[in-house]
DNA sequence: GGCGCTTCATACCCAATCGGTATTGGATCG
DNA sequence: CGATCCAATACCGATTGGGTATGAAGCGCC
């Protein structure tokens, strides 16, 4: 698992489409579709129903989403405070 | 910044030695001191004072080393949750 | 003071990973 | 039943990551 991973899952989540959660990160959709099944793959657990529609989350995807999006707020935050302590 | 270079950042932190973490990793010492030099680079401080008996924290070191460990405990939260919902 | 030991850093190489383009497969809707 | 809109797969070039060999610098001990 990777913190690229992370964002990736995320906006995936957020966009319920792969196409348009790739437009946003600024990367093509193929990459992005695998990073997402790598990411099922190694959790053992699929996070999204697939639909003609586009991606639903499912229950373990909803589970993990809050972790994902703590995840990369502590990520943040560490920086923040790395820099911060720096400047000083 | 990467998930492997938080475990990294956190084994040679505790060792207080590039050789002795990296033998705990599995992996040569050369890249994991390149991997500690990309994380001081990324994070615009450094986070080691490099003696000749090894590596000390610094006061950066410290602040990030309590960070890193949060973020790499929400990672292993994060795995199981998804993992013990599957299961059921 | 010089030799040797220990430590991290650098140089170079090869394998693995990542992202891009082109295309396929499949489901839905008109 | 054909057009359309999805995600998934195949393949390729570029980047990254780790390994081996070697260097540079500080410390201790004669």
């Amino acid at each position: 698992m990777s913190l690229a991973q992370l964002e990736y899952f995320v906006a995936v989540a957020e966009e319920a489409h792969v196409g348009r959660a790739a437009q946003r990160l600024h990367i093509a959709q193929p990459p992005l579709s695998r990073q997402i099944r790598r990411l099922e793959d190694e959790l053992g657990a699929p996070l999204f129903e697939r639909t003609p529609r586009g991606m639903r989350l499912l229950p373990e995807g909803e589970v993990f989403l809050a972790h994902a999006r703590a995840i990369l707020r502590a990520v943040g935050d560490a920086q923040r405070a790395v820099r911060a302590r720096h400047g000083v």
